[in-house]
DNA sequence: GTTGAAAGAAACCGATC
DNA sequence: GATCGGTTTCTTTCAAC
């Protein structure tokens, strides 16, 4: 990280994370600036890969996916080697969206984004013949209750200065 | 939903979901189009909520937020009210990016990105003193494996035609 | 940081085949 | 659906302050 954030990057950033479609004159006169520096604060941003891309958001239903489940998983074993297959593994999988490895009782959380339970069913078999897992529990979401892509952009602490 | 989609749809879906910066006459190339109708259908997707926005995303960790952390809840009451202030409590904490309900022993998962421990337990304390529950369990994340905002678009199941 | 200007690229939208 | 054309808006860059 080059530089840390300031104030007006910090506003272009929540601006940017909510409607990235905005134009730049837009964003510069929302946070109190003029177009030019706004310009190149939002290349400074994307360059230093604070800003990692722009992306269409689409609406789960209205494609379709009516389903979304939260499958915890216990590793076959506990190496390296299984870790990085499975994660290669996961990857591959679109209707995979997210993966985190976890501290806990349970190594792993995915997100499941699919059709409906039969799909579900599916995938669930293609999964568990692919890699040996120790146990796997299914969470299905009943209800969406927020789902955001912006994150909290906060200003960093003070630094302690010695 | 006024018309279901094609498989020209379903490929500007993808495209737009993976990068929302590349022009229409891009995408139109793309898709095997030529840029008016491409325009159109762009269009129509965003008036039909299939496309609901475009944002840009933040890399998380470079903007100092190291923690995602997984919490478990149990509600406090089963009721409607209970339900409806629940949502709207954590609709309103900005850490808070994802929330579903869920089937199955517990009734809520979120997920909660912090910059750390103490700021974690800051949000703790907050969310428990706010909202009488019943149970809460955290799992922290220990690895980001997979994120996508890109959701697998496919091609509605051929509708039986009695 | 500011303003202003200017070239080129895109978005937008109608008309026509 | 394609192609054309034209208006408008935005991006991007470069001056000068």
């Amino acid at each position: 990280m080059s530089r840390p954030l300031d104030h007006l990057d910090i506003k272009i950033l929540r601006l940017l994370q909510e409607n990235a479609t905005h134009s730049v004159a837009d964003i510069a006169s929302k946070v109190g600036l003029s177009s030019t520096p706004c310009w190149k604060r939002i290349q400074r941003l994307q360059m230093d890969g604070v800003i990692t891309g722009r992306v269409a958001l689409v609406d789960q239903e209205k494609i379709g996916l009516g389903l979304s489940v939260f499958v915890f998983i216990e590793a076959g074993e506990q190496t390296k080697e299984w870790q990085a297959s499975f994660a290669t593994t996961l990857r591959g999988m679109p209707e995979v969206v997210e993966v985190y490895r976890l501290a806990g009782d349970y190594d792993y959380v995915l997100r499941v984004v699919v059709a409906d339970m039969k799909s579900f069913d599916r995938f669930y078999r293609r999964l568990i013949k692919t890699t040996e897992l120790k146990n796997v529990t299914s969470r299905f979401a009943m209800e969406k209750i927020k789902a955001i892509t912006a994150l909290p952009v906060v200003p960093p602490p003070p630094q302690a200065t010695p």
